[in-house]
RNA sequence: GGAUGGAUUCCCGAGUGGCCAAAGGGGGCAGACUGUAAAUCUGUUGGCGACGCCUUCGAAGGUUCGAAUCCUUCUCCAUCCA
């Protein structure tokens, strides 16, 4: 099976410039292609991971990849799929999500001697001269088209900054300069950037006389068309910092029976085979494909001794409720006040409730339990030895925290 | 620059002098049911030393016994005119 196909087979490819031309490219190798990463939070996410994972398995038949940090387009935002404006960001907040950027994709990806890159695209757009990338590119461009693109569809109705309204123009330069210098041919990116590399095919048409290629991939959506990847706590991050192993499993652990299959295909490396044979799952049986799919999520993002800790403390939690490996909280002796701290206390601490009203609520609703037990009354006091074994600290039905005294 | 409309709690959106911590919906959280799913039903949804107190209706002042509501100035947004 070509790459080609296989991407196809996983339900990746959303639209292509020109089929034939692309299948050929990318079955043969010959592809020097690029995708674009605006460092708009110092770590990538979900999102960002589908599109490390389409480079890897291009990469893996031949062609080369450039990881395009847009640290230059991140100055304007893009208005693409949002009905607000960005949030301007300083050049040092940048530079600083530039750098976390490099570092995480450095482990999807291999860079080494000649066989992936990375470049910034503020390394020509910070240069540009108004005058001349009015007269040489803006030249190019008829605003009745590009108000016409589907990206600007939202921001009409809310408005739209003449700031944004230049990201496209940025975007397609970058292609265009990426041709120049790299013989970049093509370009790769989410769906709602359609209308973006369109324009950056069409500069290099009207300015080159040159063919290059664009394809979206499949945004990752839910069965009720949203876009996956985000909680209501904000995205799903790649950085264990931001987003602990054990939580990056329980996302993909609790994804929708609707969406297991089409998660395993287009995330996973598993052969297509084998996701097949699933196919004809049903039922309590999903279980186990949601479970296959956590794990190796996890392991590509965060090593298999990771997945297999976070797969440990989930399943022991969920069949008898103590784990050796679910998120620990230590409390330190100003926690405590003469020695005991209560239940409320404990809820916020552990960041299982943000506010002690929160707590009560979730107490006086019967959803906290302690090593098993249900908390029955708010004023329920622990003493600071009761953490000498660790305590499992339960709200609701999914949310556990071992909790331990530091000196205790 | 001019005219008009607007800014309300996580989001949408009521409220136009006391009955307002603010309707309704969405979302979230908790409970029941389940398979760590979906759907459904129930409760809950600013904070706190909690039958009370404190903070919140774009910002700052003012009127009033009392303001989300009235007045003044300002900021931002949308629509139309230029």
């Amino acid at each position: 099976m070509t790459v080609y196909d296989e991407l196809v087979a996983r339900g990746l490819i959303a639209q292509v410039t020109d089929e034939e031309e692309i299948k050929e490219l990318v079955n043969e190798g010959k592809a020097i292609f690029y995708i674009g990463f605006d460092p708009t939070a110092d770590s990538l996410h979900v999102g960002h991971f589908m599109a490390l994972c389409l480079m890897k398995r291009l990469q893996m038949a031949g062609n080369k990849p450039i990881a395009l940090i847009g640290g230059g387009t991140a100055m304007i935002g893009d208005p693409s799929g949002r009905s607000d404006m960005r949030q301007m960001m300083t050049e040092e907040t940048i530079q600083h999500n530039c750098d976390c950027f490099k570092a995480q994709m450095s482990r999807f990806i291999d860079f080494s001697e000649g066989k992936a890159m990375m470049v910034n695209n503020a390394d020509w757009l910070m240069d540009l001269n108004y005058i001349d990338v009015l007269r040489e590119v803006g030249a190019h461009f008829s605003v009745n088209r590009m108000l016409a693109a589907e990206c600007y569809k939202q921001r009409m109705e809310k408005g739209l900054s003449f700031l944004e309204f230049n990201y496209m123009i940025m975007q397609s330069y970058d292609f265009y300069a990426l041709f120049q210098k790299y013989g970049c041919n093509m370009q790769f990116g989410g769906d709602d950037q359609w209308s973006n590399m369109l324009g950056g095919t069409e500069l290099i048409r009207r300015k080159l006389g040159k063919d290059a290629y664009a394809m979206t991939i499949n945004l990752l959506l839910n069965s009720e068309g949203k876009k996956m990847g985000k909680t209501q706590s904000g995205a799903v991050w790649l950085d264990p910092n931001k987003t602990s192993p054990f939580d990056f499993y329980q996302y993909w652990r609790n994804v929708a029976d609707d969406d297991v299959l089409k998660c395993i295909r287009m995330l996973t490396f598993l052969p297509l085979e084998e996701i097949d044979k699933m196919d004809s799952w049903e039922g309590a049986k999903l279980n186990t494909a949601k479970e296959i799919l956590a794990f190796e999520l996890t392991k590509m993002v965060h090593g298999q001794e990771e997945a297999q800790k976070a797969q440990d403390a989930a399943k022991s939690l969920f069949s008898s409720g103590n784990a050796a490996n679910m998120p620990t909280v230590t409390l330190t002796d100003d926690d405590f006040t003469d020695g005991t701290i209560d239940i409320l206390g404990l809820l916020v601490k552990s960041s299982l409730a943000s506010s002690r009203s929160e707590a009560r609520r979730a107490v006086e609703q019967g959803g906290v339990s302690v090593d098993g037990e249900k908390v029955e009354d708010i004023k329920t006091v622990y003493e600071v030895n009761a953490f000498s074994e660790g305590m499992v600290l339960k709200k609701g039905k999914k949310n556990f925290r071992k909790i331990l005294a530091s000196n205790h």
